[in-house]
DNA sequence: TATTATTGTAACATAATGATACAATAAATC
DNA sequence: GATTTATTGTATCATTATGTTACAATAATA
């Protein structure tokens, strides 16, 4: 889908090698400004903004093809990255946005082209480190950028719904897990990291218990303090150990 | 795949009318004698176990089909059914087998045949009442039995990972759910509630603290004794309530 | 040197869970 | 009918985890 060379052969995409009626959907998660944000593309022409997704290639795994399009999207070769669920009801699939897109572009499919049959999409999310992304668009859209979740346009289909059940998931892992480290530079402060539960979980954590409950995990190494010039006591820097 | 009359029929197959490449696998627990059980199904006259399994028709939603394919293999209409995976890795599907189960019925596919294409596949489990299912093969299939998890036979393809991941997400969700109810009877008592538990978790527990937990959620009924005949205090029978 | 804002952590309170103990009791045995 | 046996229901205490308050330490500024 992006080894092409123009808007025309973009759009004339047929689907040639790759599995019909399949898509992956990845909900890209960045952490800034204190605020959890979704990149998000829009689409060529028109006001359809969409989550970042692609096809699968008749001979690629499914988590390659997921690496892929989130590649594509951040530059990032590296990505945490999780499939969650599968969205496959019949009833999910309007044709009518891809149509216009399409005639947006200059093309009149047919009405058995590819890209206007029903999709089933896999859903993935990833965890990015948002200081290391570089949103880029393909030659499809118009733009990539970060939106912050309570700010969001309007998506085609059912998008909004799979961030939903994205961050959904995000919060039912974080607690077991350590996946929420995905999400910071590689040093941060205990504040930073709190921030960062509390942002997601959507709730004010105690900062004692917090400190408390994270250490004890044990996979925090206590790096240098972080002078910022600010006129209080320094934090310690920490770093994420997977001993 | 059962509205078909005759094994000649079933086994030529054609997929019409189905979604290419996508299949579902249905991993269905059931608990009896203090075991946890798997439903498997073995093809006409080769030694190939699987999982249930089906495809998903043009117009049907992924729920309905899981629900269908469940349908088939035990008669209930109304299961505790769960998406938890997709199996997509390209080297995970090995058409030998369909290849070998076809000629064992008599038909010589083609090369590019429906079945023998790739295949993406996803991962439902369900959780049935034990004593209320009949196990009952297809035209297909010579049998379609319970087997316990630790005696199970070689199984065709990654099915074998699909049940342990299926097991692995089913012993995740039990703590924060209640899901482990629907293994049961309608009335069960405390003991053979911590049973289930202990055979899911693989671990002992302790009956006070067990009975405390589960009493406190607060959605147990307490119903009338069981009078089992045994020479010993009889235990109280429970009902889950969905407040 | 005092002030300010924030951090690190001690200390205590409360809640959840782990563990032991024992009375209650349904049926069998004497 | 009293005694025995196995199991259940639950009280009680111990331990651990979590919630909450308090306060000393400290980096920069005034």
């Amino acid at each position: 889908m992006t080894d092409k060379k123009t808007i025309k052969v973009e759009t004339t995409f047929s689907g040639a090698g790759y599995i019909p009626n399949l898509a992956i959907d990845v909900v890209i998660f960045g952490f800034h400004d204190k605020q959890l944000k979704v990149l998000l593309m829009k689409y060529n022409r028109t006001e359809f903004y969409a989550l970042p997704g692609g096809f699968i290639k008749n001979n690629e795994n499914l988590d390659t093809a997921a690496m892929r399009v989130a590649l594509e999207r951040t530059g990032l070769t590296d990505v945490f990255l999780e499939q969650f669920y599968v969205f496959g009801d019949i009833n999910r699939y309007d044709p009518t946005p891809f149509a216009a897109i399409m005639e947006a572009n200059d093309t009149k499919p047919d009405k058995d082209h590819f890209l206007l049959q029903r999709f089933i999409s896999i859903g993935y999310f990833a965890l990015v480190d948002f200081t290391k992304v570089t949103p880029t668009p393909d030659k499809l859209f118009d733009s990539c950028n970060w939106y912050e979740l309570n700010a969001m346009p309007a998506l085609i289909q059912d998008h909004t719904s799979i961030i939903n059940k994205a961050l959904e998931t995000l919060r039912a892992k974080l607690d077991d897990k350590l996946i929420g480290f995905n999400l910071l530079e590689e040093n941060f402060t205990m504040g930073e990291l709190q921030n960062l539960y509390e942002t997601i979980l959507d709730k004010k954590l105690l900062r004692p218990a917090f400190q408390r409950k994270i250490l004890a995990l044990g996979i925090l190494e206590r790096i240098a303090k972080k002078y910022s010039g600010a006129a209080h006591k320094a934090p310690y820097l920490y770093r994420f150990v997977s001993k």
